[in-house]
DNA sequence: ATTCTTTCGAATTTCGAAATTCTCGCCTAT
DNA sequence: ATAGGCGAGAATTTCGAAATTCGAAAGAAT
């Protein structure tokens, strides 16, 4: 889709995950083809897309609204990330070679050092902004040698409406600091060891700010 | 979505995952639209939303196509839907009640009633689209106490499209008559004794016609 | 005072046609 | 003979307006 409805998906979609769409807001065709320099129908399209993807919501006949949130959403997202995560990672442990190692590792680099960067500062948009871009690379070098295109795509919707959802409750994206430097190095050190269930383990550490009671044990 | 667009979706949906549709085949909006009685842009937004859940590709200013298949796409879905099968299983042993034992075993009833009927039998395809839909409705009961809406989604969503390519490289689905009164018996065994490793396993061994090389162990 | 109906402005949805882009056979030059 | 460019026809994409539907306010009836 690099056509107009295309690039109108990729604008409507980056400033939901980005949090400049309230929970609940109209979206409105018709206003948004003045924003957009696009007529109604090309945006309804991109609107529907993101509709299916899950990060509107589209009622027939009364348009579409930005995903409302809460906690109990964002938990629920978390443990989809989660099992979306580990079987990925369970399976680039196995069949990833080198490549995957040094894609991991630089990208483990990076994160780390932002993060150690920013223990101490204020945190402006901006940082936050590239922080979360280089989380997001960490995440993905995590799972890069699945071998399933299905589920590296299922990982970035999580992941992205995830981010939505956070966002939303809080701007700052509970960024946690020192923690987060620690749970990512728990996450390299236990994929660069292949150990699968300890990584999985470190990615349910990983999520345990954001958890709820849930009866079904391990999460 | 009870519009015209919506009832668009739903019947060319339905199409494609019955088999209709030969995987890769071209979806001509401007001809879609004398077959469905609507214009080619309500017949363009359905094609987007089928395209964003993965039953059809979209080529960028070259229209849409039924997705293609092969072994390995079977596999790869396969895979996913034990994923999200088996944790949906083990959240509803976790937190089901009486009530989610009374419909699983309510839907395995009537689905091993159609399959030990269909052992001798010459399959037609009313029978087969009857054990069909059975078997989703086993499936589903199964997962039916997850509490995750998102998981009932995305497996609704990978139930449909294991049996567009299944059925697309064989129009008898894959029936295994006694084999699979077997495994369905077993699961459902299993699920009832709150034994989630051991449905886990059921489950997996019910994929094992589909089975590819995977170095990632349990799979 | 409450409930039901009617009416009207606004928003959604659909359409048919225009504008853009692609496809493929044909022609030309090397 | 073959590679590369040209152009006609077809398909995709976009648009602006018409048709449908919704939601709320005003009015009538109990």
């Amino acid at each position: 889709m690099a056509a107009l409805s295309g690039a109108v998906y990729a604008r409507l979609r980056d400033e939901i995950v980005a949090g400049a769409v309230a929970p609940g807001a109209k979206l409105m065709p018709q206003r948004l083809a003045l924003r957009y320099a696009a007529s109604a129908a090309a945006i309804r399209e991109a609107l529907i897309r993101l509709a299916a993807e899950g990060f509107i919501e589209s009622l027939p006949q009364r348009g579409f609204r930005a995903a409302r949130t809460g906690p109990d959403v964002i938990w629920e997202i978390a443990h989809f990330r989660i099992l979306i995560e580990t079987e990925g990672a369970r399976l680039s442990i196995a069949r990833g070679g080198m490549e995957w190692e040094a894609n991991l590792t630089a990208a483990h680099h990076r994160l780390a050092h932002l993060e150690s960067r920013m223990r101490g500062e204020s945190l402006d948009a901006g940082q936050l902004r590239l922080w979360s871009a280089s989380d997001r690379a960490f995440h993905e070098a995590l799972i890069g040698a699945c071998g399933s295109a299905r589920l590296l795509a299922q990982h970035r919707l999580a992941f992205d409406q995830f981010k939505q959802h956070v966002i939303a409750l809080d701007p700052t994206l509970g960024f946690r600091g020192a923690e987060l430097l620690q749970e990512h190095a728990d996450i390299l050190q236990a994929a660069l060891a292949r150990d699968a269930e300890g990584c999985a383990a470190a990615l349910r550490r990983h999520f345990d700010t954001y958890r709820r009671v849930t009866p079904g044990g391990a999460g």
